[in-house]
DNA sequence: TCCAAAATATGAGCTTTACTCACATTTGCA
DNA sequence: TGCAAATGTGAGTAAAGCTCATATTTTGGA
């Protein structure tokens, strides 16, 4: 994956340095001004290289907005599978699920530029596989914990639903910063009460 | 909203003529190659017209994809306002709502290339709001309909219940045509049975 | 320490694409 | 028929992604 995402693995520590800069500034722009914003030659100025530089780290735009999803990405996988981690039971469950999905809703209000670099991915047609792909591996994280609680259930049953479930609660979290944030409260809550209502009825 | 999305109102036969021509073509076009492929020099020349002559319907790009999503959104709009049309109880409310998202997904199956117009839309900043607004539209149907079935229920909460419902119909759909046809039909199936389950026990 | 080769940096310039504008043509109407 | 409004035209402009020939820096061995 990281063949077609980055030009040359840096070894040395300048490189490493000005990769990690390179993403922050460009974080920095579609912070600012949307995900349209990110303008090759401005996120090289900004980042003090040259737009031959830039291309050196990262062999087109798509690459950079690969990058940023994948932190992304990242850092949701690991909420998903913390927040699932010491359930043993279908009541921890539901307590647990509630409590990752509110932990999500933060990260989420705390850093709307994530909505931003998804509006990104969207926008690039060799990506868009992307939303796909995590939503596989966020159900798996899921359906895994369903199937050792539940073994008597169709296992194929639970992984379309643990798959549905995360793929939606995206849907639910990018909603829900989009608008006021009490009416992004009160959605968020009633996905909570539909997913847990749905999955502890498997 | 028309001002903005079309540079002159057409009172001539053959403008009229020409505008449907131009958003047929680009349907054609999204739909051979993907939303990235629509360029407007390209557009203007399938369409038998100038480059120029195309600026005058559309007043950039952007408003093509408008245009192209707009009617999709009618279409929906109009499906789902008739499959809730004569639901006079709960018991018929859940089959009809069952039956709404069947037509709803047949008609995704049938034009995959809806999902390529919404992937345009978000990657159109101007347009990002769309989506919400048509599924605040789609909720406020739903809406309406369970307010007069229960009207013992607190409005706001059906208001946030019907909102997300159609919100994540959507978000299923999109998924759904995007996976393998069997796992598609499973997850329209786990959605329906997620959401009647939330819908009925308001 | 010094040098050659590998790694990295540079930015002028090429290509593509959205979009404009000055001018030409067609249509509606008296 | 003749004029004004509507519509059509396409060469040209601007902006953005991306390349490449060349320059500079770093590394590791003699």
């Amino acid at each position: 994956m990281n063949d077609t995402q980055m030009r040359r693995a840096p070894s040395q520590k300048r490189s490493r340095e000005r990769l990690d800069a390179i993403l922050a500034n460009a974080t920095e722009m579609i912070a600012h001004t949307g995900s349209d914003a990110l303008r090759m030659s401005e996120l090289a100025q900004r980042t003090g290289i040259s737009i031959g530089s830039l291309y050196q780290y990262f062999p087109d735009k798509s690459a950079v907005v690969h990058a940023l999803a994948e932190r992304c990405n990242e850092e949701s996988r690991a909420c998903i599978a913390e927040g699932l981690s010491a359930v043993a039971s279908m009541e921890d469950f539901a307590i647990a699920f509630g409590a990752l999905i509110d932990t999500y809703y933060a990260i989420f209000l705390a850093e709307p530029v994530i909505r931003d670099i998804w509006s990104a991915v969207q926008a690039d047609g060799a990506l868009r596989a992307m939303e796909v792909a995590e939503s596989r591996r966020n159900g798996a994280l899921l359906g895994a914990q369903l199937k050792a609680l539940r073994p008597a259930v169709n296992p194929a049953k639970i992984d379309a639903t643990a798959l549905l479930v995360m793929h939606l609660g995206e849907a639910t979290m990018r909603l829900a910063v989009s608008v006021e944030r009490a009416e992004g409260d009160a959605l968020v809550e009633s996905y909570k009460r539909m997913a847990i209502r749905d999955l502890t009825a498997l």
